[in-house]
DNA sequence: ACTCGGTAGATGGTATACGATTTGACATAC
DNA sequence: GTATGTCAAATCGTATACCATCTACCGAGT
């Protein structure tokens, strides 16, 4: 009874296919394997996951509901492609809804979880010489996650969720792209501890926490109005889906 | 309710059936033909609509990924129950993103903008003598949509909308419940006009529409903690599904 | 009476099949 | 050389068919 050939998909969680391919899809998003503008064909990710097109087709859609792909009628779907006005509107809106679930949280967090924030942060500052992008993100990530965490709110912690997701296309470059960026968070992410940890009004630590997104949201536009020539190349440097993104963006078919 | 500007299909073609499923079964949740917990089957609906079930699916799965259903593997779909901890999170919620996103409108608001809230906001206040619930949980909708209406962020407008949507299930019930609290509704809607057309300090602004919102969160919290056995008789008369969702919760038809 | 177990009907889950639409390319005319 | 028309391939949209699973009901055993 261990193991015989017949039966077998894991008896104890048969996921709907529906759901696999959900979950399959979108952690190809999630980890770029998918960039923004990919088209998703039906056909050949059925084909891929041993499944036909229909559990496929509603996965598309859970995902299309929560915008993390564009759909057109007769067309097809593909991944997001999140543009400048779209990027400035998800950084403004996570500001404020993860600025309120850290105030929030705030009273919650044991001084165990600041002790973890603070580790974290040291680990990003250590970060700052051999500069990593990718992990840079990854525990700024992390960071925030820790402080949010504990907010009693559900909904609220939905959203950043999903804001999170909805940038996870180009945060990377969000850090390598602007200059001085990275060290200013820091620091701001050891004076959020702090402030934390002291017991201040929730309504400083919410504010405190979403100018600390706007700041990042500000360099960056301004980096980008600054330079306009320049941030192409550096940001192809970065980021590996450029390339693709152009070249997907126009015929209907993917490299 | 409405959608803002995006998600309109062009007139010219013909809709997918899918999109049509998803209209039809959202504009009778939306009018509370489906109240909570009503079952959703696909074949009924599929027939009723005249086409096969898989556009239905569909439907159902973006529904799904809306929050507006809820949805068990080989059981079905239903529409969602709003408990009191989710009517909490999300009126919570809805106050953060709707005050934000008032106060970034607040400074786009032309003055014949302003003319027509205090329009709507003055037939609230006749509506007080010869109460109907639902017609001043409508208005209320209808002032509130036009000071934020004008905010650029529409991420920020997509989310005050689907709390609104959230809510539609029993938001009737929020002034026929708490006493007094649709003449306080007034005044603050007043005030905020008022603050809006001197041009105030968008934090300020931001800061009295959330607490606008959750004075009312709060004042429904303290009534139904007083009086417990009381207020299950009021919200009955209020709305008419109450009976209907205590007989489908156990079993699996629907009357 | 109560519980257990089995059975039938209802309903969801998925595969397959076929029609509809779009797209890209090639050919032809100007 | 450009524009336009035609066609085939790719892909999406939907219907139908069949299997899997759940629920409700009913009868046997205690």
């Amino acid at each position: 009874m261990s193991s015989p050939a017949f039966s077998e998909p894991p008896a104890s969680a048969p996921a709907s296919k529906s759901e696999r391919a959900y979950r399959w899809i979108r952690d190809r998003i999630d980890h770029h394997r998918y960039g923004p503008g990919y088209r998703l064909v039906l056909g050949a990710i059925a084909d891929e996951l041993q499944m036909s097109v229909v559990p496929v087709r509603e996965a598309i859609r859970r995902l299309e509901a929560e915008g993390l792909v564009t759909f057109e009628r007769n067309v097809g779907a593909r991944v997001a492609v999140v543009d400048e006005q779209e990027y400035v509107d998800t950084m403004q809106t996570l500001g404020i809804v993860e600025g309120t679930a850290t105030a929030m949280a705030a009273p919650l967090l044991s001084p165990g979880d600041l002790r973890q924030a603070d580790l974290i942060n040291r680990q990003m500052h250590r970060l700052l010489k051999s500069f990593d992008a990718q992990a840079f993100t990854a525990l700024n990530q992390q960071f925030h996650s820790i402080l949010f965490a504990p907010c009693p709110n559900k909904q609220l912690l939905d959203l950043v969720d999903r804001g999170w997701v909805r940038l996870s296309g180009l945060r990377d470059s969000s850090f390598s792209v602007i200059p001085g960026r990275a060290e200013h968070s820091v620091a701001e992410h050891a004076d959020l501890v702090e402030m934390i940890r002291a017991g201040a009004d929730p309504l400083d630590i919410e504010l405190a926490a979403r100018e600390h997104r706007w700041r990042t949201l500000n360099a960056f536009l301004d980096a980008r109005h600054s330079a306009t020539t320049n941030t192409a190349n550096t940001a192809n440097t970065a980021s590996p889906n450029t390339a693709s993104t152009n070249a997907t963006t126009r015929g209907r078919k993917n490299p």
